[in-house]
DNA sequence: TCTATATATGCATATCGGTGCATATACGCA
DNA sequence: TGCGTATATGCACCGATATGCATATATAGA
């Protein structure tokens, strides 16, 4: 068993229907999804990317979005777990969580590689 | 270079900011998050982990909405690439596309992981 | 303390999307 | 061909949410 073999399969072995639909619901994060599936959202994640940490009024800048608008699609990712928040006196300082986000999508993987044999390959069988 | 490292590496090196933030455009899709960002959708594809291969009547069996409804949100996620669609006369048959959505997440775990030394350690620097 | 700035929040509005019903279309079967 | 079934689609309704403006709150600096 080599050396990133967790992300490929999951902590103890799924081997029923029935187990994988409770990993589904432990894994699969709707709040997480919805974060991300926001065009405006997904542009703020790019803008961080290109400025890395930075404060609300920074990120607007790049935005045509008003900066109330920009302040409250920050909010959303971070409770989302995508980004992760600092206040500063004035001002509020957001960075992107690249491990956390990774670690959540490695779990992602190692389901639907479980789920391959389980329930991808024809009627029930 | 082992086994799975195309998991945790893009194909070809990114080592700015400007090429991670091209490569967030390339795979963070809105369209595939917005499909498995509605608790029904994601119920939906529960379903079909519990099912496997299934057609739409037998999904919606097992869901509360109407049947279009439930015809409707599987287009969602076939059109978002999350489901396989199959139609044998009167009977579209969809399944689960494991490793297309596997191979997706894999790509965006990559780029996460790219994504912390670039801009998720600090300001600008 | 007073002022300017950064962020947070209440509110109204417009758009998007999930839902159910009615109906159309397509297919298997007698 | 006629009937029943499975799916697709048009339509209207309604709740969720993105947006912008006005305002409240908080903080740094003079």
């Amino acid at each position: 068993m080599h050396a990133c073999a967790h992300i490929l399969q999951p902590m103890q072995a799924i081997t029923t229907r029935a187990q994988a639909a409770d990993a589904c619901n432990e894994i699969l994060d709707a709040d997480f999804f919805r974060a991300l599936c926001e065009p405006a959202r997904l542009e703020i994640f790019r803008q961080l990317v290109l400025l890395g940490r930075s404060d609300i009024a920074t990120i607007a800048e790049a935005m045509p979005q008003d900066r109330s608008v920009i302040a409250r699609h920050l909010q959303t990712l971070e409770r989302a777990g995508v980004l992760h928040a600092q206040t500063e006196g004035r001002h509020t300082f957001y960075e992107i969580d690249g491990p956390a986000i990774a670690s959540r999508m490695e779990k992602m993987v190692g389901l639907m590689r479980t789920l391959v044999p389980l329930c991808c390959a024809g009627p029930s069988r």
